[in-house]
DNA sequence: GCCAACGTTGGC
DNA sequence: GCCAACGTTGGC
């Protein structure tokens, strides 16, 4: 089983609108990158955790868990003219954008914020790609030792 | 709003 | 295939 980060800012789409999705579930729309698509179509299966992330707000940082619940199949949104997601490149017969199904499994009750993570740049997490600067893939591999780690910063 | 970092595009 | 320009991301 693999583990995953998958960023998102809250004003558009936030752990509370998974929360009130019906049956905490929704699929992962949007993703127009080539790295973070090969890794939804190619590596991400049914039965992966993945936390999720809070970016580009007042206060980054890891608000929960998700499980992917379905693996990568190819994006529709990507063929609606009338998405924010539309690709007229994309070909339906030949799809070039994935997503993936999540359902929240765990809100924490105190995110695991970015300054938290920071302090452990230097070890546990010193190559966790999320803290890596300029990144900006919105799916992220994590390692179990990380995924581990992490956790263990969880404050109920 | 600023700026660094990066992916993508397009001209050559 | 190179690389400059551009657009976007994301923390601050």
């Amino acid at each position: 089983m693999n583990h995953w980060l998958f960023k998102s800012e809250p004003d558009t789409f936030g752990i509370d609108d998974l929360a009130a999705q019906p049956r905490r579930s929704t699929h992962w729309d949007g993703v127009r990158n080539f790295q973070a698509r090969n890794m939804m179509r190619d590596d991400m299966k049914r039965g992966d955790l993945g936390f999720f992330y809070h970016s580009s707000c007042a206060e980054p940082g890891i608000v929960g868990i998700v499980k992917v619940v379905r693996g990568g199949y190819p994006d529709h949104t990507a063929f609606d003219s009338a998405s924010k997601y539309f690709d007229a490149d994309s070909d339906p017969s030949d799809p070039r954008w994935y997503m993936v199904d999540v359902r929240l499994m765990r809100k924490f009750d105190r995110p695991v914020d970015l300054q938290t993570l920071r302090r452990h740049a230097d070890g546990k997490l010193k190559d966790m790609l999320v803290l890596r600067k300029g990144n900006r893939l919105s799916i992220t591999p994590v390692t179990p030792g990380e995924w581990k780690f992490i956790l263990s910063l969880v404050r109920e």
